[in-house]
DNA sequence: GTTTTCATTGTATACGATTTCACATCAATT
DNA sequence: AATTGATGTGAAATCGTATACAATGAAAAC
């Protein structure tokens, strides 16, 4: 039925060594006889079979990746980085959403391995001891991109989210506010989640204020959440003149919210996120923000991963990139 | 080195067949039998090698996708559709950009094959004859995924593009509107562009309104182009009272660009797009649109997919699915 | 003229599963 | 007691490639 190396050695008059040869492009093999065999390549349509080769090698070129969820433009945007890499070494990728739930990151790593990627990118919620369990009884080497755990000494991509939170309420302090509320991410997300709201407290404790919780509600990431935790911060008493958002959509619903209120962004209320997604540019005002690398963190975890499947010496195989503030015109300097 | 499917059947005491009957759920093996074989595959941390069950089986359980960028909103959602019910009935997916670049697109499609993937989905931009001779070769079945080809009768899932211009532009007539400019896309992309200009044509001359190109820019689906080519219809004469927008973003930048020159939306122009992305909710006014059912159209061709890698007969292998228009305040009537 | 060397090619096996077919066992039927 | 049928199991072929090793022939060295 279809046709195999097999074909095309008797067709091309040589053995299937040699067509393995061409197909190869191993030196070793007379100009002559090579034109001779991809001339039958050619007439007969061969295309080799990735399966058999990857049996026969132990090779599949290809890498599994674990995502949280590939319609969230922020992870979207580091599978791009990651594919963009994958391709240039000539690697494809395997794509799992596995929606941060530890029973499905578990599963589709088993099946990745089954399918005997060459190796793993993880990107995914906690880092348990089951995950770390799972990556040991694989044989390939694996990298956690924008996914951090303390367990093991397991090769990483990040950036560092306590500090870009400190960064970013900061930008607020040295412009003056002093009363600044925090839209945070649910606690059980170690990165985006806890270590953010650690830099708003390291920012505030640095800056001599006290760390208050009725400053902080925990929304879901969403800009619903943004928009309807605000309004809440609006009646307080003072009420805060700055708002952190831990991601920018988030953000972009508080801002919503206060100008709903028929107040002034950012003349009654500043707002400042994180992510720098491409929404942050698209709304009035825009929304200053820290912006996370995150084509990069896919590009280097991918780069890095070649590298560790090729054997080679890595010098750091945990590398934190930098963030970069980007104050836009939804902070203004409290008078 | 790695356990093999005849370790697991030495330690139990069968043959390797056995195990193999163990693995795949064969219902003809003794219960007694059964439980030794998996005593031995937990014991030795048997997994399965699915590569070479592939080359033995012909199946990998993998479909390729072709997508233009999954750093697109659009594309990503649509893939989350794809890869939820690829993984309910147990595929993985590759997943490849090709940037609706002829080439790039043909290579990887060859790629996909070569890897024996057992179906493929193809998300580009026109299907040449080129491609059409890649879909042909290949012997697993393909489907197009908002994605439409007037070559062959290749199975697709799409929406109706021209419609869903026609109903954006219609709606506007209805609200009192006949000085209607529209922000298009490139006339080389068959379904967002030409099409969508095709709809808003067909709509004014249903109305009886003259079409006139001075009041057609074309753009490339950004933020930008539709926030620069937006100044060019404010200082016509007579100026547009609305503007169409090939897709939510570009409707975005045409609304801040309206606002940025001092007027209002929809107080002196209405404004609508196409897509609706989550952006188009999270601007102020809100944007207008036609709702595509992105996720949908993943979902629905996975599922078709599905179908035809099973050999089932499916009713309908070209399927349409409907799309929805959603006033929302950056439109009001011409008064 | 014989021996070495080197480039090129072929033979045979391994990769790790699935699957066909044959065989053995044992209960049910005649 | 012989036949049938169902059930459970194993031996061996097969999938399509890579690759170690052997073999070949011609050119180079002696």
């Amino acid at each position: 039925m279809n046709v195999t190396i097999y074909d095309v050695a008797r067709e091309s008059g040589v053995s299937m060594a040699t067509v393995s040869r061409v197909v190869n492009n191993n030196p070793n093999v007379k100009p002559q006889t090579r034109k001779k065999v991809y001339e039958a390549i050619e007439r007969l349509g061969y295309r080799p079979n990735a399966v058999a080769r990857g049996l026969a090698s132990k090779k599949t070129t290809t890498v599994g990746v674990v995502i949280p969820d590939i319609s969230n433009a922020i992870f979207a945007e580091v599978a791009r980085g990651i594919e963009d890499i994958a391709n240039m070494y000539h690697y494809n990728i395997i794509l799992c959403n596995a929606d941060k739930k530890k029973e499905k990151e578990i599963r589709v790593i088993n099946t990745l391995l089954e399918k005997q990627v060459d190796g793993l990118l993880f990107m995914g919620g906690k880092v348990t001891e089951e995950h770390v369990h799972a990556f040991q009884t694989a044989n390939v080497p694996i990298v956690l991109c924008a996914t951090t755990s303390e367990q093991e000494p397991i090769p990483f991509v990040d950036i560092n989210h306590e500090a870009a939170a400190f960064d970013a309420v900061t930008a607020l302090i040295v412009r003056g506010h002093r009363s600044i509320a925090m839209i945070s991410g649910p606690m059980d997300d170690p990165s985006n989640g806890l270590a953010r709201l650690q830099g708003y407290r390291r920012a505030l404790e640095t800056a001599g204020i006290a760390f208050d919780d009725k400053y902080v509600r925990i929304g879901n990431y969403r800009y619903e959440t943004g928009n309807d935790l605000m309004p809440y911060f609006l009646t307080m008493h003072p009420r805060p003149t700055a708002v952190f958002a831990a991601n920018d959509e988030m953000g972009i619903g508080a801002i919503h919210a206060i100008q709903d209120a028929g107040l002034n962004v950012p003349g009654d209320i500043s707002v400042i996120g994180i992510d720098n997604t491409r929404m942050a540019s698209m709304v009035r005002p825009q929304l200053s923000t820290v912006a996370q690398p995150m084509y990069d963190i896919g590009a280097v975890s991918m780069r890095l991963l070649t590298k560790l499947m090729n054997k080679e010496v890595v010098s750091q195989s945990r590398v934190v990139l930098a963030h970069e503030l980007i104050v836009r015109n939804s902070v203004k300097a409290n008078t």
